[in-house]
DNA sequence: TGCCAGGCCCTCTTTAGGGCCTT
């Protein structure tokens, strides 16, 4: 199955557009139902962080004074999650601060790093839960304490155990539309998507058309091999 | 206390508006 980095910034601000910069960024990386290695780091942009921000993250000015340099850092997180397929929790806000770093630091987008938010996901898989904020998540589902929240490392590695515990839900609760289909981020990213009303139909149709394009993609290395050794 | 941005979802919708979630 392939590698899932969860990542997760910390910021000077809600977006990139309007002047925000990172100030710290975490990748957990999950595979095989497993948190298998992460990588953390303060980033110095030269950016001043707010007070409120100060307090909220317990990331001060005096601290990313000390931090190595963002480029450096987002060079490093380019190998540390490449090939890898990417999630966050509220997506939409680290994709945008991702893509603004890696473009700052000079990195080619990488294809393989699609995200899948478990925001979207929660919301369609536990509508009983008071609110889809990561701390009333891990609450709810009593996930392990990873530390001060609003950091980079423990809300990545609350995210991952979020995952891991999406993927445990949906393999139990889809069991029969899965038959041997993995939970993968393909699947996780369809189901992000779906109508939450009719997410078996979304889980069946989903395996249907990847087990047909399989299929395909089998066929075509036949009829390869079978033109090859004919000489065609 | 309320605002700031961006993307997405939901509904009393789609020629829109309000709410959620992230720092």
């Amino acid at each position: 199955m392939q590698t899932i980095a969860v990542i997760d910034f910390e910021t000077s601000g809600l977006a990139p557009g309007g002047g925000g910069r990172a100030t710290e960024i975490a990748a957990v990386l999950v595979r095989d139902g497993r948190i298998e290695g992460s990588f953390s780091s303060l980033m110095k942009t030269g950016v001043w962080v707010p007070p409120f921000i100060e307090q909220l993250t317990g990331i001060s000015n005096e601290m990313l004074e000390q931090a190595p340099a963002a480029e450096e850092v987002m060079r490093q997180m380019a190998v540390f999650t490449q090939g890898c397929a990417m999630v966050a929790h509220n997506a939409p806000f680290d994709r945008g601060f991702w893509h603004a770093e890696m473009a700052l630091a000079g990195c080619d987008p990488d294809p393989a790093h699609e995200f899948a938010c478990t925001v979207l996901l929660a919301r369609r898989l536990y509508p009983e839960a008071p609110s889809c904020k990561l701390g009333m998540l891990a609450q709810f589902h009593h996930l392990p304490d990873s530390g001060r929240a609003h950091r980079a490392l423990a809300d990545a590695m609350t995210t991952a155990h979020l995952l891991l515990r999406i993927q445990q839900d949906v393999a139990a609760q889809f069991a029969d539309e899965l038959e041997d289909w993995p939970v993968d981020h393909a699947l996780l990213a369809h189901l992000q998507r779906a109508n939450k009303s009719a997410l078996k139909r979304s889980v069946q149709d989903f395996v249907r058309k990847m087990k047909l394009s399989e299929g395909a993609t089998s066929a075509n290395r036949g009829f390869a091999r079978a033109s090859a050794e004919a000489g065609v």
